[in-house]
RNA sequence: GGCCCCAUAGCUCAGUUGGAUAGAGCACGCGCCUUCUAAGCGCGGGGUCGCAGGUUCGAAUCCUGCUGGGGUCGCCA
């Protein structure tokens, strides 16, 4: 339950009353009316808009029509105060009993609590990852991996059912390329001295053990045999033999995709065919020369004629290539049909999260799945920029040639699998983000997760020590759902339950921009509302949370206290990672 | 040259889809441990939201044009 949204019903409530009592037109457009809770803290717990977007409607002055708002707001059982303010806000307190029964609710849902049902079971699918199936997931995979994961997690929060996908990009040359470097390894395995990799070929040592694998299966039978024999076996098995270890370090991240799509069966299921003469049908496709990219003429430009997809019809700058010369599909092709399966597989949300480096693939793929779809599904890209791998301050140097470049595994291995879906959404997915393996590890305030994770084992430290001195006491959440709530009195108590109140409504919003990171932001604040709390009791004693002398004080903060922890865990669920009970380790 | 992303405190970044006097953290200065974990908390200084226009009750947010940084640019995926 939102109570923004809650209140903004009653609210609406009030404004078709004023409607039947003549004190307002009728037929207002009340959609742009906003409840939210105002940046100031002295503005109230919640402030509306209403008054300023309906005033010119209604032929009359903000400041005019606000104090008539406030007047039937303020007469709202639940609502301390109505104050007209600024240019037209009405600022609205609450009693505190408003606040005090969301501790409750929290506790009654436990880490439920934030479900939404705005999603209202409608499918999106969420293809991320999508690396190709060429060598093992290196450091860069985790942020999308990571943001594509949460975000799912969140729709799913949010009322949607999601499907998690993975395109395997098994068709084209480059798994060509592979499965001769992995014939490579494979002679190199039987004997055979190999020297140096061939420019061209994948030099990376984890093709030895796929080499390895092979001529232990099939001994030498590939060794004098044509390329065009032993290149679809090769080839296959290795993809396998890469895509078996990428599915090993997506399940050590905890990523939980469930749906692998080969790019090759696509294709052979005459799905591409297909997709193609849709666009036909739709008098989408036609054959025309391009202009060469103005500025910047590629040295073996030559103007011939192509396949073309009319992209600039859905917004894309120029129209772009459906085959390649010798006839085959190209990659972009072969994704149209992808999203139109997707789309076909009763999809109408989708969500692509991909790398910086195909930001110039956005629009076309935009353009291609609205006209293939008729309109009826739309696609939104989440480009991941680029992680800066540093220690201490300074860069991780990597080179692929030299072989340094840092696996997902070895990431994971170096800090843990939770540290690394915490740190990779502490940034918006198109802002650059620095991972400094010293930083992410460090115990202090400067490390969000530390920070985060501190929070919720001091919520647990207390309830041990509650159920220790006090065994007689039930502490269940059922039990301190029913707690005394009404003797929490205290500011930043009250502070802390507001915090807590808004993550439902954190939830929708988040989930409605895609933009999972924001939950990430909202446990940090979270957590400084509680830290806060905590150092309070040590200048004064009667704000501890285990008062000895007084029971009924002692159960309404243990209720407090285990809410943070309940809340704390639901958003940590969302990311992924798995709340501590205490900090030593 | 076209397109996309970014530009907010000295540094790293948020900013509730257009709301009020723009917020955190780091760094800097001062204060707080006989205590449920000080691995933390409080107070203070610090801003032309890159620049210039426009849209309206109201713009960091939306539109246009510039400046600077990154990415990308027909048959790689």
């Amino acid at each position: 339950m939102n109570v923004f949204k809650d209140f903004r019903k009653r609210l609406l409530g009030l404004l078709d009353e004023m409607v039947a009592a003549g004190e307002l037109p009728v037929g207002l457009d009340t959609a742009r009316v906003t409840v939210e809770s105002p940046r100031e803290a002295s503005h109230g717990d919640m402030s509306t808009n209403a008054a300023m977007v309906l005033a010119g409607q209604v032929g009359t002055a903000p400041r005019q029509l606000a104090p008539q708002l406030a007047l039937r707001l303020g007469a709202l059982p639940e609502v301390l105060t109505a104050e007209v303010a600024g240019p037209g806000f009405v600022n609205l307190r609450f009693a505190p009993d408003f606040w005090r029964v969301q501790v409750a609710e929290v506790l009654r849902a436990g880490t439920a609590y934030g479900a939404s049902t705005i999603g209202a079971g409608q499918r999106v699918n969420i293809e991320y990852v999508s690396a190709n199936p060429t060598g093992p997931l290196h450091a860069a995979h985790a942020r999308g991996a990571v943001v594509g994961d949460a975000l799912a997690n969140l729709l799913e929060k949010a009322g949607f059912i999601v499907a998690r996908e993975y395109y395997i990009n098994d068709a084209g040359s480059q798994v060509e390329t592979l499965g001769r470097s992995a014939y490579l390894r494979y002679r190199e395995a039987l004997g055979e001295e190999i020297g140096e990799i061939p420019a061209g070929l994948y030099p990376g040592d984890y093709l030895k053990e796929v080499g390895r694998a092979l001529a232990e299966r099939d001994g030498g039978r590939w060794l004098d045999q044509p390329e065009s024999t032993w290149l679809p076996v090769l080839r296959d098995f290795a993809i396998d033999r890469i895509m078996l270890g990428i599915r090993e370090d997506l399940a050590t991240l905890g990523i939980g995709i469930n749906v692998f799509s080969s790019e090759r069966a696509l294709v052979a299921s005459g799905a591409v065919q297909a997709a193609f003469e849709e666009l036909s049908a739709r008098g989408l496709i036609y054959q025309g020369v391009l202009d060469p990219p103005k500025g910047k003429k590629p040295d073996d430009w030559e103007p011939r004629p192509q396949t073309l997809f009319r992209a600039t019809d859905y917004g894309d700058d120029v129209d772009r290539p459906l085959r390649k010369s010798d006839g085959s599909w190209t990659y972009f092709a072969n994704d149209i049909a992808y999203h139109l399966d997707k789309f076909r597989r009763g999809f109408t949300v989708l969500i692509d999260v991909l790398g910086a480096d195909h930001g110039g693939y956005v629009k076309r793929m935009q353009a291609a799945t609205t006209a293939i779809t008729g309109g009826k599904a739309a696609l939104d890209v989440k480009i991941c920029q680029l992680v800066h791998l540093m220690d201490q301050g300074k860069p991780v140097k990597m080179s692929k040639r030299a072989g340094t470049f840092v696996t997902l595994r070895d990431v994971i291995d170096e800090v843990g699998r939770d540290v690394v879906r915490f740190i990779m959404l502490t940034r918006r997915n198109d802002q650059t983000l620095d991972f400094d393996f010293a930083k992410v590890t460090e115990q202090s305030k400067d490390n969000p997760v530390f920070y985060v994770q501190y929070c919720h084992a001091r919520c647990r430290s207390v309830l041990r020590h509650a159920a220790e001195t006090r065994p007689a006491a039930v502490l269940t959440l059922e039990a301190l759902a029913e707690a005394p709530l009404h003797r929490l009195v205290e500011p930043e108590e009250l502070a802390l339950i507001r915090i807590m109140a808004g993550w439902p409504r954190l939830v929708e919003g988040a989930a409605e921009a895609h933009e999972a990171h924001r939950v990430a932001f909202y446990l940090y604040d979270l957590a400084a509302g509680f830290h806060a709390l905590w150092n309070k009791g040590k200048d004064d004693t009667t704000l501890r949370f285990l008062a000895p002398d007084d029971a009924e004080l002692t159960l309404a903060r243990l209720a407090l206290v285990q809410a943070v922890a309940t809340v704390v865990a639901s958003g940590l669920a969302v990311i992924g990672v798995e709340p501590v009970e205490e900090m030593r380790s």
